[in-house]
This record gives structure tokens, C-alpha cells and sequence, in this order.
DNA sequence: TAATTTTGCCTAACAGCGTTAGATTTTTAT
DNA sequence: ATAAAAATCTAACGCTGTTAGGCAAAATTA
């Protein structure tokens, strides 16, 4: 039979295997190509075995949003560890965004709806706050103590997030690629910001 | 019989009530609800009609989009108009490119990929680039000639569109709606930039 | 006017989709 | 070995975009 563990194991990387077929599968053949039955094949499965794992189609589509979300947090905290100035620090999170966001294009499609409307998604999840957060809280860090309001940081916040997102968001849509022209736009927004904030 | 043109103008309107068909049920029931039965039902016909107007859905959408592109187009031409001084007129430019996304939502999410991942599109039609050309024009109008260098112009552009284009795919991905916020950020970094770029 | 062609529009169908119900096989427990 | 439980399948429903073929009204020709 073997141990109750051992089975809830198997059962268990049943799941992943569903969640890494759906992401190959968008990987490899795009969003029409994800299909039930194309995920059930994948796993050698038929579509059916799949409702046992997730209620429906979305369900995978937000767990993909949920990992997706984890792992953004993970590469902004591994990046902010090797910067010691918050200043550093808080450049070093948002390149690692911009990063983040083109080595796991499908996943940063459905996390922020780029050509893509995931799912009911929702603000529930505390995982999907992290990244926010983080960035939130450095930008509070290095902001003058004498101007440091709630709206202050939120809209420095925003506008950061506005304008990387948007390239983001630009560069994925319009598949041509402008390395400079990105590279330079993302440095002079985000440094230029982060002048803004200190001075 | 009625006359060739009588016969044009109608196949005409039909081709027109498609496509305010679709933009009607975009609006009022979303996109999950936009089907070529629905389309038909509303405009009275059978589905198979519909391809008589056009070769597919997809071909819908991209109408549609283009549709958009002249509409906006149009709406940052009126209120160019309405100013006088070139920064005004950059700044009126882009308010209203701003509220374009709002009023027309729905083509916007297809025009640039909020959500939606329109068609196979593209580069050809002259329309798609007017808006882009009309406010990078205007950026090189106010470049000191210094500096007027198709990089920097193109940097300064690249990076208005990606703050304003990015805040309006927050605000649509995320209903959230902070007015207030909204407009600080917007106007800070349009008079901001457009500030950068004079001086 | 009568016959013929063209046009406009429909019904029916195909393959694929997400999803569910029910039967069937495989595994486990007695 | 037998009964109970779990795992998995097949078949189906109603939806989708799209195409083929037919029927009836209109336009054209004789």
C-alpha cells in the first residue's frame, strides 16, 4: 500500500506536475494551446483526473499567479541582499523585477493581466502583496523623515511601478526589443525617482 | 432593386452594427460574452452572416482596434487644439490619451494588450502609429535643438507612454480606483519630464 | 411574362473547448 | 477470496469558431 505519507506525496506531485505542464505548455505553445486535455496529455492522464487536483481552469491559472508571486518576491529579496545602501538596495529589487518579468513571461502576464485576463484573481492571497510591500517599505526607508507620509510613499511607489510596469507591459505586447532604449529608460526613471525622493 | 450605392450603403450598415454590436456587448456583458452567436443574435441575424463582413472574429477585433487608434487619434488632436504653447499642448495630449483609456476601456484593452490579448495585428496600418507620432512630434518641438537627437527624443517618449500606459493598466487590471492618486502621479510626472526636457 | 441566375440567409454539422455523471478498472482492507 | 474504496476512464452536455450545402427571394436575362 505503502504509508499514508507516501501517498499524499504522489498526489502531491501530481499537482506540480499539472502546474509544470500548464507552464510548458504556455511556454512552449501559447495561451490557446492550453488546454484541459492538452495538460491531461502532457501528465498521461485524461482531462477528467485533473478536477480532482483543481476545481477548474482558473484554479490552476491562480495558482500559477500565487507561485508566480512567491518567486517575484524570492529574486527581489535574493537581489536586495547583495546591495548594502537602501538606495542600492531598493534599484537592485526593482531590477530584479524587470528581470523577473521577462525570465518568466507567462507567469508576469497572468500575475499583472498582460494580454492575458487571469482569473478572478484576488487581493486576499497576502503572497500577492509581497513585492509590493517590500518596495513600499524601502522607498519609506529612504525618504526624509521630515516628508515621510503614507501618501508620499504611495505615490512615489506608484510611479515606479507605473513606468516599469509599463515598459514591462510595452515590451511584452510589441515583441520588438530595445535593449538600450530600455536599459536607458529604466536607469534614468528609477534612479531619477530615487533622486527625487532624497533630495 | 434600389440603386448600386443604395445596395453598398446598406451592406455598409450592416458591417457597422456588427462591429457596434460587438463593442456593445464588450461593454455591457465583457469579453467571455463576445461570441459570433451573440453578435448575430443582437443584430438579428445567424452567425455565418457575420462572415460575409468579415473572415473571422479575429478580424473583428482588429477592426475594432483600428477603430480605436482614429478615435483616439482624434481626441488628443481636439485637445492639442485646445492649447496654445507646446508644452500645453504635450500635456493636453497626453490627458487625453489618459482619458481615452477610460471612456473607451474596452478598445483600449485591445489596442494595447490590458488584458486582452488582441489579434495578430500590427505594424501596417498607418492609423495604429498616429497617436505615438503625433506626441513624439511635439516631444521634438520642445527639445532644445541641442540636443534634439532621435535617442533622446525617443528616451523621453518611451518613457511618458511607459508612466502613463502602465498607471492606466493598474488602474484597469486592478479596479481599484484612487482618483486622487491618480492624478498626482499623472500630472507629476507629465509636468515633470516636460520639464526635464526644457531645461 | 417566364426562365435563369444571382443573392441573402438559414440549418446542420465539425472539431474543439470546459466540465460533469456514471461506469469501470485498480488498489486496499477485511 | 471477497467486499469496500479509490483511481481513472468513457461518454456526454452545452458552449465555442467556422464551414458546407440548401432553400427561397430577388435580380437579370430572354
Amino acid at each position: 500500500m505503502g504509508s499514508k505519507e507516501r501517498i499524499l506525496k504522489v498526489k502531491e506531485d501530481t499537482r506540480m506536475n499539472i502546474l509544470k505542464a500548464s507552464l510548458d505548455i504556455l511556454k512552449d505553445e501559447g495561451w490557446a494551446a492550453l488546454s484541459m486535455r492538452r495538460i491531461a496529455e502532457k501528465i498521461d492522464y485524461t482531462a477528467p483526473v485533473i478536477y480532482e487536483y483543481f476545481s477548474n481552469k482558473d484554479a490552476i491559472l491562480q495558482e500559477l499567479t500565487r507561485i508566480g508571486f512567491v518567486k517575484l518576491a524570492t529574486r527581489m529579496e535574493e537581489a536586495r541582499n547583495l546591495s548594502t545602501t537602501p538606495e542600492g538596495q531598493l534599484e537592485a529589487m526593482w531590477l530584479a523585477y524587470w528581470a523577473f518579468a521577462f525570465a518568466y513571461k507567462e507567469l508576469y502576464q497572468i500575475m499583472y493581466g498582460v494580454e492575458m485576463n487571469c482569473c478572478s484573481a484576488e487581493k486576499s492571497c497576502p503572497d500577492y502583496a509581497r513585492p509590493m510591500n517590500m518596495l513600499w517599505d524601502k522607498i519609506e526607508e529612504i525618504t526624509p523623515p521630515e516628508r515621510r507620509t503614507e501618501d508620499y510613499i504611495d505615490r512615489k511607489y506608484y510611479t515606479l511601478w507605473s513606468v516599469v510596469h509599463g515598459l514591462i507591459s510595452i515590451n511584452l505586447t510589441n515583441q520588438v526589443n530595445r535593449d538600450e532604449l530600455n536599459r536607458e529608460v529604466l536607469k534614468d526613471a528609477i534612479t531619477g525617482i530615487i533622486n527625487s525622493i532624497k533630495t
